[in-house]
DNA sequence: GATTAGCACTCATCGTCGTCGAGTGCTAAC
DNA sequence: GTTAGCACTCGACGACGATGAGTGCTAATC
């Protein structure tokens, strides 16, 4: 069968009306309220066809069709059309990224909380993960006799810190012998880059603290790159029990014990490697089976040519999903460029 | 009337029975299940006074009785018995503070979800707060042309950083400069001493450099502390969904939208500043309105004497209190032997 | 005087049943 | 190819009665 002009139409009909009143929709509503120019019975033999196809589905005889899966697939491929941001709502986001901010945390929520308002649906913003950064800055700070704190700048911005136990007779100026080492020698270096000459050379200089470099190494090399990384940014989680989809409690938990394993919210935002821009997974296309009746839309952002991290929107299928692209689109550009703006400078 | 022993012994089986199954207890129920040796009409007759003196209600007629805020409140002062937590229970606990750590954030996370988890509800759990801490080290390092990190760690362990623009013709060695006179002047100093004949001085010293000294003496000003002092760890916010009261859509709706709230945390995990230990908040009791059919069960933790934050546990006011407190206060004790150790050294 | 058996009464819950109406598919006419 | 007409399906909704848990009251019992 093939899928003409009117089709089209008739299909387009169906989603927008079942996005915004999550009813299934009848043939005499659509030729009531979208001007197509047939009657109730025509459009009934299409919906027929419509449903071989695979397009629309009824939920029980006597019920209007919804839109399958495929559906929604072919309407977002072929049929959607971007919307345009009203000028209040540039504004508001005009105005989120204009106060200054210094922390790429802070940055990351606002985006989120943002995107959460403006779609009504849940957003999930992504850690950047600078790849295989470099040390810009070592430092130990002595805090308590036996207690020192390991501050370490990576040439991304990032800063980690870690306590770490020291031998009592060691002092500051120890601490400070040792760090204008490890920077003299680690400075511009990645973790991975590091060869054991090189910490040969470090022991070499400093032989008499080999205990404290140990334990200084382990902890730059292990404890410090994985935990901050893939943290992710949740907002409007709330948002979501607004929608009648989740008018049942099972599916809000279900959603709910999902979203608060943080380990686990980075599968749902994974995207595919080649592509970059915008990414819709719908229903079942989405990795966890939990929200395998939800929807992810989610865009790339990016500092320069290099793609740091994911911002999305997680809704109910039945989403209206011109308007969240637009959002994710433009919130994705505006995080590249604040983020441009302050790794580079001038910010 | 007189609260004698027999009526203690109803409202205690009323309480129990009705915190295990949440439905309603009869009268019958209590003869039956709670051997008190007595007949049901007996038992009505007790029930209608305890209903009289306000300890128990009845949601309709026809229906069992349930425990009334006073109820509960009558309970928890003065029939309630301390738990004791099993052997298997006590040995997770011990074990979730054995791997080490040496991030405070860490910590206050496990504790949280150990809460979670050991009582079925939600935990929430504040940052320390150290009070008007110390400067112990102030560093800022050069990051591209224009931008630089000011690194602030105070002698709580608190390492606070935030990026800054400075002038292009700044160099690392200029910043290193800056750096050591903010140290040598501002170690030990808090925010409120640091005088102005101290800025003074400071200015004195670097006047070439009066730009960058202005912005960083704002940023530890007001940028610094307040941001991250107050964060509260939330964690088994699902859990709460298992729970009969919250079946319904609209009360979960109230409940997340405040818990997503960072902001009005705080609000809800208030404590009375002169107790200290455990503070039981039934129903009406709490300040928020939308946890007026909640209760909350705090606990503070201190390092040394100094009550340095608060733990909670959120649930719906039909709760196992003595468990509960139990579950609150043995991880308090052990959340502050741990910051303790950490703290202090050895760790 | 306290306790209890007996009894009438209340009221939420649950399943049944019929009505209503939205929506369909099919057929025949246009 | 389109449409009017019609019989049919089926979920939603409200009415209704049965059921049963639970009560308060009264009078008998200990």
């Amino acid at each position: 069968m093939k899928m003409d002009e009117r089709k089209q139409q008739i299909l387009l009909a169906i989603i927008k009306d079942y996005v915004n009143t999550a009813e299934p929709v009848g043939s005499r509503t659509i030729s009531r309220k979208y001007k197509l120019g047939v009657s109730p019975a025509t459009i009934r033999n299409e919906m027929s066809d419509l449903e071989e196809m695979g397009y629309i589905e009824q939920p029980h005889t006597s019920a209007g069709r919804i839109p399958s899966n495929l559906g929604y697939r072919y309407y977002v491929d072929c049929l959607m059309q971007r919307e345009q941001l009203s000028e209040e709502e540039e504004g508001t986001i005009r105005r989120g990224y204009q106060n200054k901010v210094r922390e790429v945390g802070e940055i990351l929520n606002r985006t989120g909380r943002m995107v959460a308002q403006l779609t009504h649906y849940t957003a999930l913003v992504q850690m950047p993960n600078f790849g295989r950064s470099a040390y810009r800055h070592v430092q130990i700070v002595l805090m308590a006799p036996t207690q020192a704190i390991l501050i370490v700048v990576m040439d991304t911005g990032a800063v980690h810190h870690q306590m770490m136990t020291v031998s009592e007779n060691i002092t500051q100026q120890d601490l400070d012998q040792i760090s204008s080492v490890l920077n003299a020698k680690l400075q511009g270096k990645t973790m991975d880059s590091i060869r054991l000459n090189l910490i040969k050379e470090i022991y070499f200089e400093l032989s008499k603290h080999r205990s404290i470099l140990d334990l200084a190494i382990e902890l730059m090399q292990d404890g410090i790159t994985p935990v901050k990384e893939d943290k992710i940014y949740l907002e409007g989680v709330f948002n979501i029990l607004n929608q009648p989809e989740f008018h049942n409690v099972e599916r809000v938990k279900v959603l709910l014990s999902l979203l608060e394993q943080e380990n686990l919210l980075k599968d749902i935002l994974d995207y595919p490697k080649d592509s970059q821009g915008i990414t819709i997974k719908i229903g079942k296309e989405n990795n966890r089976q939990e929200i395998q009746d939800c929807s992810m839309v989610t865009a790339t952002y990016q500092v320069g040519d290099k793609i740091l991290g994911t911002i999305g929107v997680l809704g109910p299928t039945r989403m209206d999903y011109a308007r969240v692209v637009t959002v994710v689109d433009c919130m994705s550009r505006n995080l590249s460029k604040t983020l441009d703006r302050i790794l580079k400078g001038q910010g």
